[in-house]
DNA sequence: GCAATCCGGACCTGTCTGGTCCTGTTTGCA
DNA sequence: TGCAAACAGGACCAGACAGGTCCGGATTGC
């Protein structure tokens, strides 16, 4: 499934938001769960996780708040892939940490997913967060509470 | 990380080793098991969901075995990964399948992945599993079990 | 001094993957 | 015709990991 953790579309949320303040841009941890719907726990967890990586800037203090670091525009899809998820790479037996392929003796594939890696860094090199961010229209929902329920219900 | 799940990796083993096999390339579960130097439960179960997909051809009976449909060269890497991990998207959110996102009602990004999804799509499309198969070089290992265990330890 | 906020952890829990096993069913051969 | 070899299709279990929560401490403005 080529999963992504949900922490980094929460990330992606998240600054997305966080382009929209007003205040200088400014907006602290509770402002931004209110403001995404997401909990507030996780969305603090997010902004550490950003701020740790210099993609926001975190303020202490009675005013303080987290700010972008810079325009969204300038900051790749992978640098924020890479921030919450770890280096972009398909499996774990590769970029080579060798040892870790349970078949590394007779393995034909083994250092060969690098090709694959490489095309798919490629392909994400060229987005940008602004291009997520700024999504032309947003697919209403009628019920979203009774409407999510339900389709996780009928997810299994 | 954009894991990859393991069961992936085996399957590109297990069709690489299925090529070079003699007999009208055709190898019993066990005997590809052995080659492989991986469990035969596992193999066995890849490879059945590699013939449910249609990507290898099971032939029960005394004299029975898998084969490949086709060769590597016309197998993409895509279908291979479609059919052990399922569609190629990189969240939950994804492919109109509303729903599924937690902050559906007030997320900006929704819908928007999809060109992501795209990209990866096409770049992955232009690679087939013979691309993967035929490596010039495996890293040779000294002491295949023993290492293995090391590095495992070392790991965490 | 107090309140609001970020910071850096530890911690728990549910889910999912990897891996195993078991019981049919089919096929070839003696 | 019986037997053995092999696939088919499940169920099942244990471990790892991600999502999510919580807590104590440090910092800052009023």
């Amino acid at each position: 499934m080529l999963r992504l953790s949900k922490l980094t579309d929460y990330a992606v949320v998240v600054l997305a938001r966080l382009e929209d303040a007003e205040d200088g841009g400014v907006l602290t941890a509770p402002g931004l769960a209110a403001r995404t719907g997401l909990a507030e726990p996780t969305v603090s967890k997010v902004l550490k996780i950003l701020a740790q990586r210099g993609l926001v800037e975190g303020r202490r203090g009675a005013t303080g708040g987290y700010r972008l670091t810079r325009p969204l525009a300038d900051m790749p899809l992978t640098e924020v892939i890479t921030a919450i998820d770890g280096p972009i790479a398909l499996t774990a037996c590769v970029d080579n940490s060798s040892g870790l392929c349970d078949a590394e003796a007779t393995c034909p594939v083994r250092g060969r997913w690098d090709p694959v890696n490489d095309a798919i860094r490629r392909a994400l090199s060229g987005i940008s967060i602004a291009d997520l961010a700024h999504a032309p229209a947003v697919v209403p929902h009628p019920e979203p509470a009774a409407a999510r329920q339900a389709v996780y219900a009928a997810a299994e």
